[in-house]
DNA sequence: CGCCCAGTTGACCAGCTTCAACGGGTGTGG
DNA sequence: CCACACCCGTTGAAGCTGGTCAACTGGGCG
């Protein structure tokens, strides 16, 4: 994918590449690394990015390989997992359009990022990021506000791991997902909504630390009792969606304020 | 360490209450937020901090509850906890001396903090921290660092919590305890040691997402099996460290490098 | 058409939880 | 001083949740 530059016009029918997209109309511009950008900085990111895309289920990067880039998801679903000799594996992140991959000061890969959808990043070369970062502060504050996010993502992710039931977990994933699009429109989750899960069962077992075959029956198992209704395989039709919080066993307010 | 300034020697006789430190002598000072601080931001710190002791057992914030500071933990051991509305708990992060406390930002704290052992704490008010961060590099750098690694610590403990047995569980939890108290002074884990364990079997168990029974009976496995020999109760000495790092399913590296 | 992949469902089983009893150490009050 | 309670921990027995193994369906595609 991403052929150079402005030839080949027969690419971009299909797909749209953006190979080169400005800042100023970038759909991450607000809720990315960049949130807190002045103009001036801005202009010397947009010097820095190049795009790159991945088809659904390319690697990005395998843990332990050096790994000379930072990026930031554009569009479409990445995920983060890590994987023990013997081949179980659990994911330990979900990367959402605005996420931020990589780790400024490590050059080696700590997990696995893999391609869950089609997948637009926009990448920095890691040196040149990590000086940015030391001479301009707002792109540091935003990647501490960010970092912080996530560690609260991931330990309310471990409750669901170590604590919740199969169906509760299945119920919290569906719950998560239609929260984080429902914020990307800015708006808010309830009522009744539609889930448009990216995630094979299996890629939803490995997230959940449970079996696919338990995904699966768990899943009928909710459909039945009305929790949910299928469209396809992979459209979920919620009811309402208070009902579908109990059943994840959550608090209503659902989590961390602030 | 450390008494009291001159005063209240009846104070200080039981406990070697260290009303006040300074940072020069501190324990944690080369791995705290305030590691990398110039000798001047270091005088800002000084005068902005003070110490507060908790008994085990202690609460030290409620979730939910008003926090109006942040701080580091000198010595003992804390823990984060979350809790489900009928009772389910779960341990989301250990905190040791040297871990921070406490989200700049944001005023309602996000977890029960629970003293696990006698613990001092280094704490400063969150609006005069928050400043410093915005003025002074080096604080907010250093935290960006260490929530690096806390996320990458709780991404470890997700792929425990989501796939690990019981006794891989078991033998994790005391590797990386055996790993932490050894980088704290400043030796590499190895060969025959002895692991002072901070944790009732019920702290073990909400940290593992385990039962307490399932953790007392797992121990118990590994002591018949050679792995583990027990010291009294909370006392445990490893004859063989790679030995349990197998039985812990890791990569005999033991994770993240760099 | 046949193959492969994603998903569903069933039968059986293992690992962990639940419930319960018990032991040892410590603190307390008569 | 002992009796008692309480906490922490251990161990046993039984039950349930979720895992394992396997068969089957339906859709997409060479």
């Amino acid at each position: 994918m991403a052929e150079a530059s402005g030839l080949s016009p027969a690419l971009s029918s299909a797909e749209k590449n953006p190979l080169h997209l400005q800042c100023g109309e970038c759909p991450i511009r607000h809720r990315a690394v960049c949130a807190r950008c002045d103009n001036e900085e801005l202009t010397a990111l947009e010097n820095l990015k190049y795009y790159r895309r991945f088809e659904a289920g390319q690697p990005v990067v395998w843990s332990g390989d050096r790994m000379d880039f930072v990026a930031s998801v554009v569009t479409g679903i990445a995920t983060l997992t890590q994987t023990m000799e013997d081949g179980r594996r659990q994911m330990v992140g979900l990367l959402l359009p605005s996420d931020f991959v990589g780790r400024p000061g490590r050059m080696i890969a700590g997990y696995d990022v893999t391609a869950a959808t089609d997948l637009v990043m926009c990448c920095f070369r890691r040196k040149p990021f990590e000086e940015m970062m030391a001479t301009t502060p707002h792109v540091a504050q935003r990647l501490l506000e960010m970092t912080l996010d996530e560690l609260d993502a991931a330990r309310e992710w471990m409750l669901l791991l170590g604590r919740k039931t199969a169906r509760e977990k299945i119920a919290s994933l569906l719950a998560i997902i239609a929260r984080r699009d429902a914020s990307l429109n800015l708006r808010r989750a309830s009522g009744k909504l539609m889930v448009d899960l990216p995630l094979t069962r299996e890629e939803m077992a490995d997230y959940l630390g449970l079996t696919l075959e338990t995904v699966s029956r768990q899943i009928s198992a909710l459909k039945r009792d009305g929790v949910i209704l299928l469209e396809g395989k992979r459209q979920i039709l919620v009811p309402d969606f208070d009902r579908l919080l109990e059943e994840a066993g959550d608090d209503c307010d659902g989590g961390i304020p602030g």
